[in-house]
DNA sequence: CGCGATTTGTGCACCCCTTCACAAACACCT
DNA sequence: AGGTGTTTGTGAAGGGGTGCACAAATCGCG
């Protein structure tokens, strides 16, 4: 599920501060949550630990990393070269965890042949020439909005079955086909929303607020510093 | 909840086509969700739409926008102006939804000064001032992940309550203190986890696939296409 | 003015996730 | 070798979200 990653990350620092093995509560709190939940994720997966000692860091690390299918690196494919685009190409936080930006695409010509960090944006056009070559497993979409549709349905048509999405609209894709959708405005919003709420009933602590601030509990109780969605 | 920025994009999206009215099952296709969780989240604001006719675009951005705290534009202090701090800095979805980043803050003096889309960076020792000239309300923290920490006490110590964290760590802030995560790599990597398992199936459809990548279906069933947590 | 079509609002059942709490299992120490 | 303390793995309870299905309400048309 979505906590191995956390999970992941965090055996990793806990292997680069020397440590050989966890408890399951050190590892909770290192990942942010709760043990018992992280016991049962880890039982799901298969992978055993000892009872009065806790994980061994590095055979959970190869078991993750397994089931996640991190054991070879994955190539991406980021299509849009724009503000965003850009800085996607240049992240260093790809490389260190088993992906390799492979390719640069943008549907702009005057874009193409530009070089950003080592790679030279090619056209969208070339999409099944690239992926045929560099065995792309995932597509990034950082493009406007009204661009995304097109470009998804493009990887779709070369074979990409996973695609990652940073433009602002909803993609339709045929079954088979996975979208994780990352709106960087719409994390902003929901911060908008707690912040909104805390002023209003620090405003009014006897009330608890207009009828428009006082939602019912369950709506302001949403999960945070989870990664993206599960 | 999280999904009611969503609904705001998907609503501006139909305002800006002309529409007058939208039937919940107009705005859920729009939007990606289901109809009754679309009426059912539009109920607990309380906002009303007209049987038989549908919901009054206009209307509900309000009401939806003055819910989310969106009715005055809300300043945000980005600390860190690397490579991603750089993109989002220059990113325009964020002026187009609502907000506006109003100072630029790096711990490295080699990058105060230095100018990015008409702002100029400052020192991270200046943040009391900054925050207090700007009435910022939101930080985003742009850093390497062992800054972050500290720039989050920081943030904290001046009065920020809500935090958007791009640094791949936990943060550890004081009640009454939001944090969001947006962690890149994760998103990757569970994307890396349903290639895995989708590779893992089609090459041993009659069996389902060793122990590791079987696992039980609850696991794979996570949401998709969905704005980062809730 | 009345009727049918359409759409909202919601009661209900279901299912999954979360959390607590405890028994089983293991290592260490004496 | 046995006892003791620690930690895992899991059964059970609780809560919350999700989706179905239907009653209530509104509009348009004859």
């Amino acid at each position: 599920m979505s906590r191995l990653p956390e999970y992941l990350r965090a055996l990793h620092a806990l292997a680069d501060s020397g440590h050989e093995t966890v408890s399951s509560e050190g590892l909770a709190n290192a990942a942010g949550v709760n043990s018992a939940k992280l016991r049962k994720d880890l039982s799901h997966l298969g992978s055993y630990g000892t009872r009065g000692v806790g994980y061994d860091v590095a055979l959970l690390i190869d078991q993750i990393s397994s089931v996640l299918g991190l054991t070879q690196c994955r190539a991406v494919a980021l299509v849009g070269v724009g503000n965003l685009g850009h800085a996607l190409a240049g992240y260093d936080g790809f490389a260190n965890r088993g992906f390799r930006i492979a390719a640069l695409v943008d549907a702009d010509r005057s874009r193409v042949g530009e070089e950003i960090n080592g790679l030279v944006v090619r056209h969208v056009d070339e999409l099944p020439d690239i992926v045929a070559e560099e065995s792309i497993s995932i597509g990034v979409i950082a493009t406007p909005a009204p661009a995304a549709q097109a470009v998804a349905d493009q990887l779709v048509a070369v074979g990409v079955t996973s695609i990652l999405n940073f433009a602002p609209c909803v993609l339709s894709v045929p079954d088979g086909v996975d979208v994780r959708k990352v709106d960087l405005a719409i994390e902003l919003q929901i911060l908008s929303f707690h912040e909104h709420r805390k002023a209003s009933l620090t405003a009014l602590p006897a009330t608890g607020g207009s009828a428009l601030t006082a939602l019912p509990g369950g709506l302001a109780a949403t999960e945070t510093q989870e990664a993206i969605g599960t």
